[in-house]
DNA sequence: CCCTGTTTAGGCCCGA
DNA sequence: TCGGGCCTAAACAGGG
């Protein structure tokens, strides 16, 4: 288990990185081995003081304020796997069951004062001269042989054996090199249906163009800021192929590019209890018991697939071959959807708004002192928001952010909101009845926030959000 | 022309 | 071995 120390910090106006520690033992599993991912999210607020047991990050975009902490995984020893070092800044062992929290050794890193932007963050330009699965492979390898950590250095990947590593400086800044470029680049384990199921049901209406999808993308998760081409085709592939992804016409009065892609009525609950990690089946949409032919080609595309690389060809396959490569299909076509599933979604739609705007009424009506206190922090809006929810309401979290908005008085936009994130939703959970009961914050997890929330699986903890443990001190 | 959307095709990985 | 899920590439069409 990873155990985070408490820190308070003080934070200057910038932006502040939520950091958010995933476990896939999904993919290693033979191995016994975690594959540790850590994802930043912008979220920057107002200057203040903020108690937390988050360990921030270094900003990607390099301008995060000096003094910052970092996270360095270091590789465990070899007789335990799944264990890191708590390392001070002279490299010096702190614990021996933790992650490693170093200070940046008072060294500012090549800061930028403007806001993010997407281009080439000049912390990640090292990166974009090697491929990125070439360099997560190599440190994936790395944690598996336990004997060696990968450095980028001057754009080469450089292995660091371990002895080395606890040697002072050098150690620590390849560490921390390791941290910043590890973070920055490796690939998030969820798929691209997992991405734009996240893009949706965070988005304001619960639906998203093309483009929003892709900003979130590229807003939560630094890996795709590059290749885009390449991860762009693939969404826009899912959206197409997949039964869950329902296309809504723009309305007369929004003209645009693109129409809105929304989920299936019946695919909102495709991940085990919110866990984007996996799904529990691939959706397929039905019309009673009989598959719906409507929205979907009539055969599978990946059934189709199957059949193919078993040899066979049926008679469907003909009637797509017979069309030609990129032809659309006259069989079908994801237009072909009915409009009265269309016509459903927008109605759903159009009634969760009214049902939004109802209870954000009633919460103000019932909390007018939360309207406006200028000594209060944005962190401390988040506790009272997370009390008044725990305790019965069912506040769902666009409202929980729009009013976190009001609060700050910022204008609520969902594609630029700094909650944006799904990351950032763990700040409405710092409710202190939770303690270090990850179970707690699962229950209510499953119970306010089913379908837009980050949720360990059961036991076996996929997520680990660094709010959710409090200091151990038995471990340090 | 670029973006969006559809479809085909092939490959990899994993679990049964 | 097989089926299923997913990723990637690419051809192609249509619209702004």
């Amino acid at each position: 288990m990873y155990i985070l120390q408490q820190q308070q910090q003080q934070y200057q106006t910038g932006s502040l990185f939520e950091h958010m520690i995933c476990f896939d033992q999904r993919k290693n599993k033979n191995k016994n081995e975690n594959i540790l991912y850590s994802f930043m999210s912008s979220s920057p607020k107002t200057s203040g003081t903020y108690p937390t047991n988050c360990c921030y990050q270094q900003s990607p975009y390099g301008n995060n304020p000096p003094g910052q902490y970092s996270l360095v995984p270091l590789p465990p020893p070899s007789h335990h796997h799944h264990q890191q070092q708590l390392v001070n800044n002279n490299g010096q062992t702190l614990s021996p069951t933790s992650l490693s929290m170093v200070y940046n050794n008072g060294q500012q890193q090549p800061t930028s004062s403007s806001s993010p932007s997407y281009g080439t963050p000049s912390s990640l330009n090292v990166l974009h001269t090697l491929s990125p699965t070439r360099y997560q492979n190599q440190q994936i390898n790395d944690k598996v042989n336990n004997n060696s950590t990968t450095v980028i250095t001057n754009g080469q990947v450089q292995s660091m054996p371990v002895n080395n590593v606890t040697n002072s400086a050098a150690a620590l800044a390849a560490a921390t090199a390791y941290r910043r470029n590890f973070n920055a680049c490796a690939k998030p384990p969820y798929s691209y249906i997992s991405l734009i199921t996240m893009a949706i049901q965070l988005s304001s209406n619960r639906m998203c163009t093309l483009s929003e999808i892709y900003q979130f993308i590229m807003d939560s998760f630094p890996y795709y800021r590059q290749n885009q081409q390449r991860w762009q085709n693939s969404i826009r592939h899912s959206l197409s192929f997949n039964d869950c992804f329902v296309k809504v016409p723009r309305s007369p009065d929004r003209p645009g590019k693109g129409s809105y892609w929304t989920l299936h009525q019946d695919a909102t609950n495709m991940f085990e209890n919110g866990c984007y990690l996996r799904r529990q089946k691939r959706f397929k949409s039905f019309v009673g018991n009989k598959r719906d032919m409507s929205c979907r080609m009539p055969h599978d595309r990946d059934s189709n697939n199957n059949t193919r690389r078993n040899g066979m060809n049926n008679s469907l396959d003909k009637s797509t071959a017979s069309t030609g490569s990129g032809q659309r299909s006259p069989l079908s076509s994801a237009s072909d959807k009915s409009c009265d599933e269309q016509l459903l979604l927008m109605q759903q739609q159009q009634q969760q708004q009214q049902q939004q705007q109802q209870q954000r009424s009633m919460y103000m009506q019932h909390h007018p002192q939360q309207a406006l206190s200028a000594s209060e922090s944005p962190d401390s809006r988040n506790l009272q928001i997370s009390s008044s929810t725990s305790s019965g309401a069912t506040a769902g979290v666009k409202q929980l952010k729009q009013e976190q908005c009001e609060f700050n008085q910022m204008s609520f936009d969902p594609h630029t909101f700094p909650g944006y994130s799904p990351f950032a939703i763990n700040t409405l959970i710092m409710h202190p009845s939770f303690g270090d009961n990850p179970a707690a914050l699962n229950a209510y997890y499953a119970s306010q926030l089913p379908q837009t929330a980050f949720v360990p699986s059961s036991s076996t903890d996929y997520y680990h959000h660094s709010a959710m443990y409090a200091p151990q001190p038995t471990a340090l």
